[in-house]
DNA sequence: GATATTTAAATGTCAGACAATTAAATTCGT
DNA sequence: ACGAATTTAATTGTCTGACATTTAAATATC
């Protein structure tokens, strides 16, 4: 079966589309094996160099895995979260430094997102979300930990908390909004934030967790915002006065 | 220049690693242009075909594009907010479909998410942002109107209470979570859903919007989201009686 | 029958060529 | 000297054909 392309515009873009429709459309399912390249070239009538441009647009984006060896070829890829998470939080991550996007923005962003999750994770948290929140706040506390550790311990308390509420779905949305402000929360972290806080309000957070107490944590929540945002302004105020 | 591959792996996945990479470290600024193909050939000391496959990796997460002619070649590109909504609702649909996420899992995530803009909303919505609600609103209470652009009218008005909270962050965030579950939602409109009803509790939030009032917006919303749900299991609950 | 070898199919890479596009440089006419 | 038309050069897009590498299945060998 010959599929048409239009000649006047470029080839590989068509065929990776064409290709990723058909997935989405279901025609193409998970796990399925594509035609082999030299089968593609007769199909959409290209080389086979333009063929392979096509199948690498579309292995950028997790879509599909390549084998090689005798029974070897391109299959579907089933996207799983884990996929997706590390393709959000690198979009996010770039979407931000590139647009020039305030602290605030971000900050107002996150939190408020965060917040989404508040209602079903005093519902549904277990004592293992609990135990792994309480485990984070504990290492924060230690003297000894490098502003790097401190940060990767910090998100790692918010993740637990956005776990809590059991769906995939959300985690999977706030993994993005979460993690991709983490390089600018270190700004921060290097600079001014003071430790002792943070455990202070992280402490309250999970406490308002294990309480199950919606309101309680998205109080908490709110004050842990408010600091951040008073942390950032300081340092910004510090920057203007030191080397203007 | 020349950059060091690892032999024993792809080539050209590494390549666009490299490249990325300095494009995340801010080596590579935004419309920057890249060295040309025959340039990178040299650099990374393979052929273009090679070359050209890394190329088209980045191209497909919209991180570079490319120009033919004279002063043409490879530019970082300026990652837009639009590409990367365009991008999420892509993952997020496949995500969704791929791993067989059940309407109950996605209405809530979905509504949860949303609720997350409503203080934002509430506070600096103007005028042009109440009357893209009640515009759509209108139209979703036209008789004539088919089940494809009621669906898209119903986005369209969540998409305008998200947009209240001038949040560009929150926007792109929810863009996701709201648009990748339309198809699910589909699945409701074109059979059970009663769009009177629907029309009310939108032009309740609507209300509540206006009148600043964040806790009845809060509310509004979760009522539509347990009308929706339950709309969903009448549906669920007649293809069982239907075809068992 | 188990193990070693061969074979075939597929992707990964390379080399060189030509086409198409585009902006700059050059030429030509006035 | 200036403007318009033409040429030129640089760059990406595509093609052809080849070889290398990997992998599983088929075959041969002990």
């Amino acid at each position: 079966m010959k599929y048409r392309l239009d000649q006047d515009k470029e080839l590989s873009p068509q065929i990776a589309s064409a290709i990723r429709n058909s997935i989405i459309d279901g025609k193409l399912i998970v796990n399925q094996r594509l035609p082999s390249e030299s089968e593609l070239c007769d199909q959409f009538d290209v080389s086979r160099p333009t063929v392979r441009e096509a199948l690498k647009r579309l292995a950028a984006q997790n879509l599909i895995r390549t084998q090689r060896g005798a029974t070897g070829g391109a299959f579907v890829n089933k996207l799983s979260f884990k996929d997706a998470y590390r393709q959000q939080i690198t979009t996010s991550t770039l979407l931000l430094s590139m647009n020039a996007v305030s602290f605030e923005i971000a900050c107002e962003a996150r939190f408020a997102l965060e917040r989404a999750c508040i209602p079903l994770a005093t519902e549904r948290r277990t004592p293992d979300h609990l135990a792994a929140m309480r485990a984070e706040i504990h290492r924060q506390a230690q003297p000894g930990l490098t502003d790097e550790s401190f940060c990767a311990s910090d998100v790692a308390f918010h993740r637990a908390l956005v776990d809590s509420a059991q769906n995939p779905v959300i985690s999977y949305q706030l993994a993005g909004a979460v993690e991709a402000i983490e390089p600018l929360m270190n700004m921060i972290t290097f600079t001014a934030r003071k430790r002792e806080k943070i455990v202070t309000y992280h402490t309250t957070i999970a406490d308002a967790v294990q309480a199950r107490d919606a309101m309680g944590t998205e109080v908490a929540l709110a004050d842990l915002a408010a600091h951040t945002l008073e942390l950032a302004q300081e340092v910004a105020n510090q920057r203007k006065s030191n080397a203007p």
